[in-house]
DNA sequence: GCTATTTTTGCATTATTTTGCAAAATAACC
DNA sequence: GGTTATTTTGCAAAATAATGCAAAAATAGC
Protein backbone atom coordinates (compact mmCIF):
# COMPACT_ATOMS: atom_id res chain seq x y z
CA UNK A 1 0.00 0.00 0.00
CA UNK A 2 1.15 3.41 -0.94
CA UNK A 3 1.95 6.25 1.28
CA UNK A 4 -0.47 8.76 0.21
CA UNK A 5 -2.98 5.88 0.39
CA UNK A 6 -2.57 5.48 4.16
CA UNK A 7 -2.78 9.07 4.20
CA UNK A 8 -6.16 9.63 2.92
CA UNK A 9 -7.48 6.15 5.33
CA UNK A 10 -6.07 7.58 8.15
CA UNK A 11 -7.69 10.95 8.08
CA UNK A 12 -10.68 9.68 6.77
CA UNK A 13 -10.96 7.51 9.69
CA UNK A 14 -9.74 9.70 12.02
CA UNK A 15 -12.84 12.38 10.73
CA UNK A 16 -15.40 9.67 10.90
CA UNK A 17 -14.37 8.50 14.70
CA UNK A 18 -12.42 11.83 16.03
CA UNK A 19 -9.60 9.59 16.96
CA UNK A 20 -6.95 7.15 15.77
CA UNK A 21 -5.23 4.54 17.40
CA UNK A 22 -1.55 3.68 16.58
CA UNK A 23 -1.20 0.39 16.78
CA UNK A 24 -4.93 -0.81 15.53
CA UNK A 25 -3.98 1.25 12.73
CA UNK A 26 -1.13 -0.49 11.97
CA UNK A 27 -3.01 -3.99 12.29
CA UNK A 28 -5.77 -2.63 9.79
CA UNK A 29 -3.87 -1.53 7.22
CA UNK A 30 -1.08 -4.09 7.64
CA UNK A 31 1.96 -2.15 7.89
CA UNK A 32 4.77 -1.64 10.77
CA UNK A 33 3.58 0.78 13.11
CA UNK A 34 6.31 2.53 12.79
CA UNK A 35 5.40 3.23 9.04
CA UNK A 36 1.87 4.59 10.59
CA UNK A 37 3.52 6.85 12.83
CA UNK A 38 5.41 8.23 10.54
CA UNK A 39 2.79 8.73 8.46
CA UNK A 40 0.54 10.72 12.21
CA UNK A 41 4.15 12.86 11.78
CA UNK A 42 3.46 13.81 8.48
CA UNK A 43 0.22 14.70 8.49
CA UNK A 44 0.58 16.73 11.90
CA UNK A 45 3.30 18.58 10.08
CA UNK A 46 0.78 19.83 7.43
CA UNK A 47 -1.90 20.58 10.20
CA UNK A 48 -4.24 17.66 9.08
CA UNK A 49 -4.49 16.79 12.78
CA UNK A 50 -2.98 16.65 16.09
CA UNK A 51 -0.46 13.75 17.55
CA UNK A 52 -1.15 12.58 20.95
CA UNK A 53 0.58 10.14 23.15
CA UNK A 54 -0.75 6.97 21.42
CA UNK A 55 -2.40 8.32 18.69
CA UNK A 56 -4.16 11.29 17.06
CA UNK A 57 -6.88 13.53 17.26
CA UNK A 58 -8.79 15.71 15.13
CA UNK A 59 -7.17 19.09 15.31
CA UNK A 60 -9.97 21.03 17.16
CA UNK A 61 -10.57 18.42 19.51
CA UNK A 62 -10.47 20.63 22.48
CA UNK A 63 -11.64 24.24 20.71
CA UNK A 64 -15.39 24.17 21.38
CA UNK A 65 -17.35 27.59 21.00
CA UNK A 66 -15.80 28.26 17.37
CA UNK A 67 -18.72 28.70 15.42
CA UNK A 68 -20.09 31.77 17.07
CA UNK A 69 -19.64 35.16 16.19
CA UNK A 70 -17.83 35.57 12.78
CA UNK A 71 -18.40 32.35 11.33
CA UNK A 72 -16.38 29.06 11.98
CA UNK A 73 -12.57 29.19 11.41
CA UNK A 74 -11.84 26.69 8.37
CA UNK A 75 -8.53 24.45 8.21
CA UNK A 76 -6.43 27.55 6.80
CA UNK A 77 -7.27 29.63 9.42
CA UNK A 78 -6.49 27.08 11.97
CA UNK A 79 -3.36 26.54 10.68
CA UNK A 80 -2.26 30.16 10.41
CA UNK A 81 -3.80 30.78 14.11
CA UNK A 82 -1.69 28.27 15.46
CA UNK A 83 1.10 29.56 14.26
CA UNK A 84 0.68 32.90 15.76
CA UNK A 85 0.54 31.62 18.81
CA UNK A 86 3.85 31.36 19.03
CA UNK A 87 4.01 35.78 18.89
CA UNK A 88 2.73 36.05 22.17
CA UNK A 89 5.53 34.72 23.48
CA UNK A 90 7.53 36.62 25.49
CA UNK A 91 4.90 39.63 25.42
CA UNK A 92 2.78 41.14 28.00
CA UNK A 93 0.49 44.00 26.29
CA UNK A 94 -0.47 43.31 22.74
CA UNK A 95 -2.67 45.43 20.18
CA UNK A 96 -4.92 43.64 17.70
CA UNK A 97 -7.60 45.21 15.49
CA UNK A 98 -10.87 43.93 13.95
CA UNK A 99 -10.56 41.29 11.05
CA UNK A 100 -11.44 37.64 11.25
CA UNK A 101 -8.04 36.28 11.25
CA UNK A 102 -7.58 38.40 14.43
CA UNK A 103 -10.93 37.89 15.86
CA UNK A 104 -9.73 33.37 15.40
CA UNK A 105 -5.99 33.99 16.82
CA UNK A 106 -7.77 35.29 19.89
CA UNK A 107 -10.36 32.93 20.13
CA UNK A 108 -7.59 29.91 19.97
CA UNK A 109 -5.41 31.52 22.74
CA UNK A 110 -4.69 29.25 25.50
CA UNK A 111 -6.96 29.67 27.75
CA UNK A 112 -4.68 30.19 31.07
CA UNK A 113 -2.67 32.90 28.94
CA UNK A 114 -1.89 36.19 30.91
CA UNK A 115 -1.70 38.98 28.97
CA UNK A 116 -2.97 42.46 28.09
CA UNK A 117 -5.47 42.74 25.05
CA UNK A 118 -5.77 46.23 23.57
CA UNK A 119 -8.11 46.05 20.70
CA UNK A 120 -10.76 48.38 18.91
CA UNK A 121 -12.54 45.15 17.71
CA UNK A 122 -16.16 44.59 19.59
CA UNK A 123 -16.15 41.12 18.46
CA UNK A 124 -12.65 40.41 19.39
CA UNK A 125 -13.43 42.00 23.26
CA UNK A 126 -16.17 39.74 23.75
CA UNK A 127 -14.37 36.17 22.64
CA UNK A 128 -11.70 36.93 25.14
CA UNK A 129 -14.62 36.72 27.88
CA UNK A 130 -13.56 32.81 27.06
CA UNK A 131 -9.69 33.78 28.99
CA UNK A 132 -10.07 34.87 32.65
CA UNK A 133 -6.78 35.29 32.78
CA UNK A 134 -6.51 38.06 29.41
CA UNK A 135 -7.14 41.40 30.68
CA UNK A 136 -9.11 44.12 27.31
CA UNK A 137 -8.86 47.17 27.22
CA UNK A 138 -11.48 48.54 24.84
CA UNK A 139 -10.45 51.47 22.55
CA UNK A 140 -13.69 53.61 22.95
CA UNK A 141 -15.15 55.79 19.49
CA UNK A 142 -17.33 55.75 16.95
CA UNK A 143 -18.70 52.39 16.44
CA UNK A 144 -18.63 51.45 12.93
CA UNK A 145 -21.21 48.79 12.51
CA UNK A 146 -20.27 46.95 9.81
CA UNK A 147 -16.63 46.08 10.72
CA UNK A 148 -18.11 46.55 14.52
CA UNK A 149 -14.61 47.96 15.46
CA UNK A 150 -14.60 51.67 16.76
CA UNK A 151 -12.45 54.71 15.80
CA UNK A 152 -12.03 58.38 16.55
CA UNK A 153 -9.56 60.78 17.35
CA UNK A 154 -9.32 60.67 20.44
CA UNK A 155 -7.89 57.16 20.59
CA UNK A 156 -5.32 58.58 17.96
CA UNK A 157 -4.23 60.73 20.38
CA UNK A 158 -4.43 58.37 22.87
CA UNK A 159 -2.05 56.06 20.58
CA UNK A 160 0.87 58.41 21.41
CA UNK A 161 1.67 57.94 24.89
CA UNK A 162 1.33 54.16 24.33
CA UNK A 163 4.57 51.19 23.88
CA UNK A 164 2.56 47.75 24.04
CA UNK A 165 5.17 45.04 22.87
CA UNK A 166 3.41 43.67 19.77
CA UNK A 167 0.66 44.84 17.21
CA UNK A 168 -1.05 42.05 15.37
CA UNK A 169 -2.40 44.24 12.25
CA UNK A 170 -5.43 42.77 10.56
CA UNK A 171 -5.24 44.16 6.47
CA UNK A 172 -6.87 43.49 3.08
CA UNK A 173 -3.61 43.84 0.57
CA UNK A 174 -0.57 42.46 0.88
CA UNK A 175 2.33 43.07 -1.72
CA UNK A 176 5.36 42.81 -1.87
CA UNK A 177 5.87 45.93 -3.06
CA UNK A 178 3.18 48.02 -2.39
CA UNK A 179 3.16 47.04 1.64
CA UNK A 180 0.44 46.62 3.39
CA UNK A 181 -2.77 48.65 2.27
CA UNK A 182 -6.51 48.25 3.27
CA UNK A 183 -10.09 49.95 2.32
CA UNK A 184 -11.22 51.92 4.52
CA UNK A 185 -9.19 55.49 5.57
CA UNK A 186 -9.70 56.92 8.19
CA UNK A 187 -8.92 52.59 9.34
CA UNK A 188 -4.94 53.18 7.75
CA UNK A 189 -4.87 56.24 9.66
CA UNK A 190 -5.80 54.61 12.77
CA UNK A 191 -3.50 51.62 12.23
CA UNK A 192 -0.56 53.99 11.68
CA UNK A 193 -1.47 55.13 15.05
CA UNK A 194 -1.06 51.66 15.99
CA UNK A 195 2.33 50.29 14.20
CA UNK A 196 4.07 53.29 15.88
CA UNK A 197 2.38 52.50 19.04
CA UNK A 198 3.95 49.21 18.88
CA UNK A 199 7.43 47.45 19.54
CA UNK A 200 6.96 44.69 16.74
CA UNK A 201 4.30 44.36 13.99
CA UNK A 202 3.08 41.05 12.84
CA UNK A 203 0.52 40.72 9.55
CA UNK A 204 -1.32 37.60 9.66
CA UNK A 205 -3.23 36.87 6.62
CA UNK A 206 -4.56 34.36 4.40
CA UNK A 207 -3.16 33.21 1.24
CA UNK A 208 -5.82 35.12 -0.82
CA UNK A 209 -5.07 38.44 0.51
CA UNK A 210 -1.49 38.05 -0.72
CA UNK A 211 -0.24 40.44 -4.03
CA UNK A 212 -3.61 42.27 -3.36
CA UNK A 213 -3.40 45.79 -3.12
CA UNK A 214 -5.79 48.20 -1.84
CA UNK A 215 -7.17 51.96 -1.39
CA UNK A 216 -5.07 52.97 1.27
CA UNK A 217 -1.68 52.36 2.65
CA UNK A 218 -0.85 51.53 6.28
CA UNK A 219 2.56 51.33 6.04
CA UNK A 220 5.81 49.34 4.17
CA UNK A 221 7.70 46.13 4.80
CA UNK A 222 9.76 47.64 6.71
CA UNK A 223 7.78 48.60 9.88
CA UNK A 224 6.54 45.07 9.72
CA UNK A 225 8.41 42.21 11.96
CA UNK A 226 6.81 39.52 11.06
CA UNK A 227 4.20 38.06 8.37
CA UNK A 228 1.80 34.49 9.19
CA UNK A 229 0.48 32.62 6.59
CA UNK A 230 -1.15 29.31 6.53
CA UNK A 231 1.66 28.26 4.17
CA UNK A 232 4.70 26.92 4.33
CA UNK A 233 7.66 29.64 4.57
CA UNK A 234 9.34 28.29 1.54
CA UNK A 235 6.74 28.44 -0.45
CA UNK A 236 7.12 30.08 -3.71
CA UNK A 237 4.71 32.58 -3.54
CA UNK A 238 6.16 33.95 -0.20
CA UNK A 239 9.49 34.53 -2.37
CA UNK A 240 9.17 38.00 -3.36
CA UNK A 241 7.93 39.07 0.87
CA UNK A 242 10.94 37.68 1.96
CA UNK A 243 13.54 40.40 2.95
CA UNK A 244 16.08 41.77 5.45
CA UNK A 245 14.44 41.78 8.84
CA UNK A 246 10.83 40.53 7.77
CA UNK A 247 10.57 36.60 9.56
CA UNK A 248 8.41 34.65 7.59
CA UNK A 249 6.12 31.97 9.26
CA UNK B 1 -8.67 4.83 26.34
CA UNK B 2 -6.38 7.58 24.82
CA UNK B 3 -5.86 10.59 27.60
CA UNK B 4 -7.15 13.12 25.17
CA UNK B 5 -10.32 11.21 24.78
CA UNK B 6 -11.11 11.15 28.59
CA UNK B 7 -9.95 15.11 28.30
CA UNK B 8 -12.93 15.37 26.04
CA UNK B 9 -15.34 13.52 27.64
CA UNK B 10 -14.43 15.18 30.57
CA UNK B 11 -14.97 18.41 28.90
CA UNK B 12 -18.46 17.62 27.27
CA UNK B 13 -19.59 16.09 30.83
CA UNK B 14 -18.84 18.87 32.93
CA UNK B 15 -20.75 21.09 30.26
CA UNK B 16 -23.61 19.34 30.88
CA UNK B 17 -23.56 18.46 34.77
CA UNK B 18 -21.67 21.70 35.57
CA UNK B 19 -19.69 19.86 38.10
CA UNK B 20 -18.47 16.52 37.69
CA UNK B 21 -17.18 14.00 40.50
CA UNK B 22 -13.45 12.13 40.11
CA UNK B 23 -14.59 8.91 41.77
CA UNK B 24 -17.59 8.82 39.28
CA UNK B 25 -15.82 9.79 36.42
CA UNK B 26 -13.15 7.17 37.54
CA UNK B 27 -15.33 4.68 37.44
CA UNK B 28 -17.44 5.83 34.44
CA UNK B 29 -14.43 6.05 31.77
CA UNK B 30 -12.95 2.82 33.59
CA UNK B 31 -9.66 4.28 34.63
CA UNK B 32 -7.98 4.69 37.98
CA UNK B 33 -8.79 7.57 40.04
CA UNK B 34 -5.22 8.56 39.82
CA UNK B 35 -5.48 9.12 35.77
CA UNK B 36 -8.60 11.27 36.24
CA UNK B 37 -7.54 13.58 39.17
CA UNK B 38 -4.05 14.15 36.71
CA UNK B 39 -6.54 14.59 33.26
CA UNK B 40 -8.26 17.11 35.66
CA UNK B 41 -5.12 18.89 36.63
CA UNK B 42 -3.62 19.06 33.09
CA UNK B 43 -7.34 20.55 32.19
CA UNK B 44 -7.51 23.28 34.76
CA UNK B 45 -3.56 24.05 33.50
CA UNK B 46 -5.16 24.78 29.94
CA UNK B 47 -7.74 26.83 32.24
CA UNK B 48 -10.66 24.44 30.68
CA UNK B 49 -12.09 23.91 34.16
CA UNK B 50 -11.92 24.76 38.09
CA UNK B 51 -10.45 22.25 40.17
CA UNK B 52 -11.92 21.77 43.43
CA UNK B 53 -11.66 18.95 46.19
CA UNK B 54 -13.15 15.91 45.41
CA UNK B 55 -14.02 16.93 41.45
CA UNK B 56 -14.02 20.05 39.16
CA UNK B 57 -16.26 22.60 37.98
CA UNK B 58 -16.82 24.54 35.29
CA UNK B 59 -14.81 27.89 34.53
CA UNK B 60 -16.71 30.74 36.31
CA UNK B 61 -16.42 32.89 33.14
CA UNK B 62 -17.33 29.97 31.09
CA UNK B 63 -20.42 29.39 32.46
CA UNK B 64 -21.38 32.84 32.77
CA UNK B 65 -22.20 33.37 28.53
CA UNK B 66 -24.25 29.94 28.89
CA UNK B 67 -26.14 30.62 31.85
CA UNK B 68 -26.71 34.20 32.15
CA UNK B 69 -25.88 35.42 28.81
CA UNK B 70 -28.76 38.94 28.50
CA UNK B 71 -31.65 36.38 28.29
CA UNK B 72 -34.55 37.03 26.52
CA UNK B 73 -36.88 39.75 28.11
CA UNK B 74 -40.56 38.37 29.60
CA UNK B 75 -43.67 40.85 29.73
CA UNK B 76 -42.54 42.58 32.72
CA UNK B 77 -39.55 44.04 30.77
CA UNK B 78 -41.53 44.07 27.33
CA UNK B 79 -43.67 46.41 29.27
CA UNK B 80 -41.41 48.46 30.33
CA UNK B 81 -39.31 49.19 27.66
CA UNK B 82 -42.38 49.89 25.38
CA UNK B 83 -42.54 52.83 28.47
CA UNK B 84 -39.25 53.97 28.17
CA UNK B 85 -40.11 54.80 24.39
CA UNK B 86 -41.38 57.90 25.44
CA UNK B 87 -38.20 58.98 26.92
CA UNK B 88 -36.54 59.51 23.56
CA UNK B 89 -39.00 62.17 22.11
CA UNK B 90 -36.47 64.86 21.26
CA UNK B 91 -33.60 63.83 21.96
CA UNK B 92 -30.72 63.55 19.89
CA UNK B 93 -28.26 62.15 21.96
CA UNK B 94 -28.45 59.69 24.93
CA UNK B 95 -25.98 58.48 27.22
CA UNK B 96 -27.21 54.37 28.22
CA UNK B 97 -25.08 52.38 30.40
CA UNK B 98 -24.66 48.16 31.07
CA UNK B 99 -27.13 46.35 32.39
CA UNK B 100 -30.03 44.39 31.37
CA UNK B 101 -33.05 46.19 31.19
CA UNK B 102 -30.72 48.85 29.37
CA UNK B 103 -30.03 46.34 26.60
CA UNK B 104 -33.57 45.21 26.23
CA UNK B 105 -34.76 49.13 26.02
CA UNK B 106 -32.15 49.86 22.95
CA UNK B 107 -33.34 46.11 21.60
CA UNK B 108 -36.96 47.59 20.92
CA UNK B 109 -36.19 51.14 19.65
CA UNK B 110 -37.81 52.14 16.51
CA UNK B 111 -35.82 50.78 13.68
CA UNK B 112 -36.42 54.35 11.99
CA UNK B 113 -35.04 56.32 15.24
CA UNK B 114 -32.21 58.70 14.00
CA UNK B 115 -30.08 59.18 17.91
CA UNK B 116 -26.74 59.14 18.86
CA UNK B 117 -26.05 56.81 21.40
CA UNK B 118 -23.04 56.79 23.81
CA UNK B 119 -22.74 53.55 25.86
CA UNK B 120 -19.98 51.48 27.51
CA UNK B 121 -22.02 48.51 27.11
CA UNK B 122 -21.11 45.85 24.56
CA UNK B 123 -23.58 44.18 24.22
CA UNK B 124 -25.83 47.22 24.25
CA UNK B 125 -23.55 48.76 21.05
CA UNK B 126 -23.69 44.87 19.16
CA UNK B 127 -27.42 45.02 19.27
CA UNK B 128 -27.71 48.54 17.65
CA UNK B 129 -26.41 46.91 15.10
CA UNK B 130 -29.82 46.30 13.73
CA UNK B 131 -30.62 49.85 13.98
CA UNK B 132 -29.13 51.67 10.91
CA UNK B 133 -29.95 55.25 11.95
CA UNK B 134 -28.54 55.39 15.14
CA UNK B 135 -24.66 56.04 15.27
CA UNK B 136 -23.37 54.83 18.25
CA UNK B 137 -20.30 55.86 20.13
CA UNK B 138 -18.73 53.32 22.54
CA UNK B 139 -16.67 54.39 25.68
CA UNK B 140 -13.17 52.77 25.99
CA UNK B 141 -11.43 51.50 29.09
CA UNK B 142 -10.76 48.08 31.23
CA UNK B 143 -13.38 45.53 29.66
CA UNK B 144 -15.29 44.42 32.68
CA UNK B 145 -15.73 40.72 31.61
CA UNK B 146 -18.44 39.95 34.01
CA UNK B 147 -20.80 42.94 33.57
CA UNK B 148 -19.28 43.28 30.08
CA UNK B 149 -18.91 46.92 30.24
CA UNK B 150 -15.97 49.07 30.03
CA UNK B 151 -14.43 51.47 32.81
CA UNK B 152 -11.90 54.02 33.35
CA UNK B 153 -10.53 57.18 34.13
CA UNK B 154 -9.95 58.72 30.50
CA UNK B 155 -13.80 58.48 30.15
CA UNK B 156 -14.47 60.47 33.22
CA UNK B 157 -12.59 62.89 32.34
CA UNK B 158 -13.92 63.25 29.03
CA UNK B 159 -17.53 62.93 30.15
CA UNK B 160 -16.54 66.51 31.77
CA UNK B 161 -16.72 67.90 28.53
CA UNK B 162 -19.92 66.00 27.47
CA UNK B 163 -23.37 67.28 27.53
CA UNK B 164 -26.35 64.88 26.77
CA UNK B 165 -30.00 64.99 26.05
CA UNK B 166 -30.51 62.15 28.33
CA UNK B 167 -29.00 59.36 30.93
CA UNK B 168 -30.56 56.24 30.93
CA UNK B 169 -29.74 54.77 34.00
CA UNK B 170 -29.08 51.21 35.20
CA UNK B 171 -29.14 50.50 38.74
CA UNK B 172 -29.17 47.50 41.05
CA UNK B 173 -31.22 49.29 44.00
CA UNK B 174 -33.48 51.79 43.38
CA UNK B 175 -35.41 53.49 47.06
CA UNK B 176 -37.06 56.11 48.32
CA UNK B 177 -34.80 57.58 51.32
CA UNK B 178 -31.45 55.78 50.01
CA UNK B 179 -31.61 57.33 46.49
CA UNK B 180 -30.33 54.93 43.38
CA UNK B 181 -26.87 52.63 44.70
CA UNK B 182 -25.55 50.23 43.10
CA UNK B 183 -22.83 46.77 43.44
CA UNK B 184 -19.70 48.00 41.85
CA UNK B 185 -17.70 51.35 43.44
CA UNK B 186 -15.80 51.86 40.45
CA UNK B 187 -19.07 51.66 38.70
CA UNK B 188 -20.82 54.21 40.75
CA UNK B 189 -18.43 56.59 40.15
CA UNK B 190 -18.91 56.56 36.32
CA UNK B 191 -22.56 56.75 36.85
CA UNK B 192 -22.24 60.47 38.72
CA UNK B 193 -19.98 61.36 35.84
CA UNK B 194 -22.71 60.60 33.49
CA UNK B 195 -25.14 61.87 35.91
CA UNK B 196 -23.59 64.93 35.92
CA UNK B 197 -23.44 65.10 32.10
CA UNK B 198 -26.53 64.51 31.07
CA UNK B 199 -29.75 67.18 31.10
CA UNK B 200 -31.95 64.97 31.85
CA UNK B 201 -31.52 61.51 34.08
CA UNK B 202 -33.96 58.68 33.93
CA UNK B 203 -34.03 55.74 35.84
CA UNK B 204 -35.74 52.27 34.64
CA UNK B 205 -35.73 49.40 36.53
CA UNK B 206 -37.89 45.75 36.98
CA UNK B 207 -40.29 45.25 40.09
CA UNK B 208 -37.94 43.77 42.20
CA UNK B 209 -35.00 46.20 42.31
CA UNK B 210 -37.80 48.90 44.38
CA UNK B 211 -36.82 49.18 47.96
CA UNK B 212 -33.53 47.63 47.84
CA UNK B 213 -30.26 49.36 48.59
CA UNK B 214 -26.74 48.45 47.45
CA UNK B 215 -23.13 48.95 48.80
CA UNK B 216 -22.69 52.38 46.82
CA UNK B 217 -24.10 55.17 46.25
CA UNK B 218 -24.48 56.73 42.78
CA UNK B 219 -26.83 60.37 43.71
CA UNK B 220 -30.32 60.90 45.50
CA UNK B 221 -33.44 61.57 43.59
CA UNK B 222 -33.28 65.22 43.29
CA UNK B 223 -30.86 64.70 40.62
CA UNK B 224 -33.24 62.11 38.86
CA UNK B 225 -35.92 63.11 36.60
CA UNK B 226 -37.75 60.11 35.87
CA UNK B 227 -38.69 56.59 36.86
CA UNK B 228 -39.71 54.13 34.72
CA UNK B 229 -41.02 50.90 35.81
CA UNK B 230 -43.67 48.25 34.58
CA UNK B 231 -46.30 49.30 37.14
CA UNK B 232 -48.45 51.72 36.90
CA UNK B 233 -47.76 55.07 38.31
CA UNK B 234 -50.69 54.79 40.32
CA UNK B 235 -49.84 51.49 42.42
CA UNK B 236 -49.16 52.06 46.09
CA UNK B 237 -45.62 50.47 45.96
CA UNK B 238 -44.51 53.81 44.08
CA UNK B 239 -46.42 56.05 45.96
CA UNK B 240 -42.99 56.62 48.40
CA UNK B 241 -40.99 57.66 44.90
CA UNK B 242 -43.31 60.51 44.18
CA UNK B 243 -41.94 63.95 44.74
CA UNK B 244 -41.48 67.53 42.94
CA UNK B 245 -39.67 66.93 39.83
CA UNK B 246 -39.61 63.40 39.39
CA UNK B 247 -41.74 61.75 36.19
CA UNK B 248 -43.38 58.57 36.95
CA UNK B 249 -43.84 56.74 34.02
C1' DG C 1 17.18 -2.79 -19.43
C1' DC C 2 20.40 -1.49 -15.94
C1' DT C 3 22.52 1.21 -12.39
C1' DA C 4 22.67 5.04 -9.09
C1' DT C 5 20.01 7.69 -6.05
C1' DT C 6 16.39 8.64 -3.18
C1' DT C 7 12.56 7.27 -0.53
C1' DT C 8 10.24 4.16 2.24
C1' DT C 9 10.04 0.55 5.46
C1' DG C 10 10.90 -2.56 9.43
C1' DC C 11 13.60 -3.58 13.34
C1' DA C 12 16.37 -3.02 17.53
C1' DT C 13 17.66 0.02 21.04
C1' DT C 14 17.06 3.71 24.01
C1' DA C 15 14.27 7.53 25.86
C1' DT C 16 9.91 9.31 27.44
C1' DT C 17 5.17 9.22 28.86
C1' DT C 18 1.45 7.21 31.00
C1' DT C 19 -0.57 4.52 34.40
C1' DG C 20 -1.80 2.33 38.77
C1' DC C 21 -0.47 1.52 43.38
C1' DA C 22 0.61 2.51 48.20
C1' DA C 23 2.16 5.32 51.93
C1' DA C 24 2.12 9.77 53.91
C1' DA C 25 0.20 14.35 54.23
C1' DT C 26 -3.58 17.32 54.05
C1' DA C 27 -8.28 18.89 54.04
C1' DA C 28 -13.18 18.33 55.03
C1' DC C 29 -16.84 16.59 58.19
C1' DC C 30 -19.33 15.38 62.10
C1' DG D 1 -10.82 15.48 68.39
C1' DG D 2 -11.39 11.68 65.63
C1' DT D 3 -12.87 9.90 61.26
C1' DT D 4 -13.27 9.84 56.52
C1' DA D 5 -12.27 11.45 52.09
C1' DT D 6 -9.05 13.57 49.17
C1' DT D 7 -4.51 15.06 47.70
C1' DT D 8 0.32 14.56 47.30
C1' DT D 9 4.41 12.06 46.53
C1' DG D 10 7.50 8.51 45.04
C1' DC D 11 7.92 4.52 42.48
C1' DA D 12 7.82 0.68 39.23
C1' DA D 13 5.56 -1.55 35.34
C1' DA D 14 3.61 -0.99 30.91
C1' DA D 15 2.89 1.47 26.82
C1' DT D 16 4.48 4.47 23.52
C1' DA D 17 7.92 7.61 21.14
C1' DA D 18 12.29 8.70 19.18
C1' DT D 19 16.48 7.40 16.96
C1' DG D 20 19.88 5.10 14.12
C1' DC D 21 20.54 1.73 10.81
C1' DA D 22 20.11 -1.51 7.05
C1' DA D 23 17.19 -3.78 3.75
C1' DA D 24 13.64 -3.18 0.40
C1' DA D 25 11.19 -0.52 -2.82
C1' DA D 26 10.49 3.14 -5.82
C1' DT D 27 12.36 6.63 -8.87
C1' DA D 28 15.29 8.81 -12.09
C1' DG D 29 18.89 8.96 -15.47
C1' DC D 30 21.24 6.94 -19.06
Amino acid sequence: MMKEERHRLIIEKLNRDQRINLVDLSQVLDVSYDSIRRDVIELEDKGLLKKVHGGAVVNSYLSFKTTQGLGIANDEVILLTRKAQKLFEHTRIVLMDGGTTNFHIAEQLPKNLEITVITNSLPLALVLNEHPKIETILLGGTYHKRYQITLSHEIMRQLDHLKVDLYLMGCNGIHPEAGITIRNYEESLLKQKMVHAARRVAVCAIEEKLNTVESYKVCDWNRVDALVTSLKPSESILKPFRREGLEIL
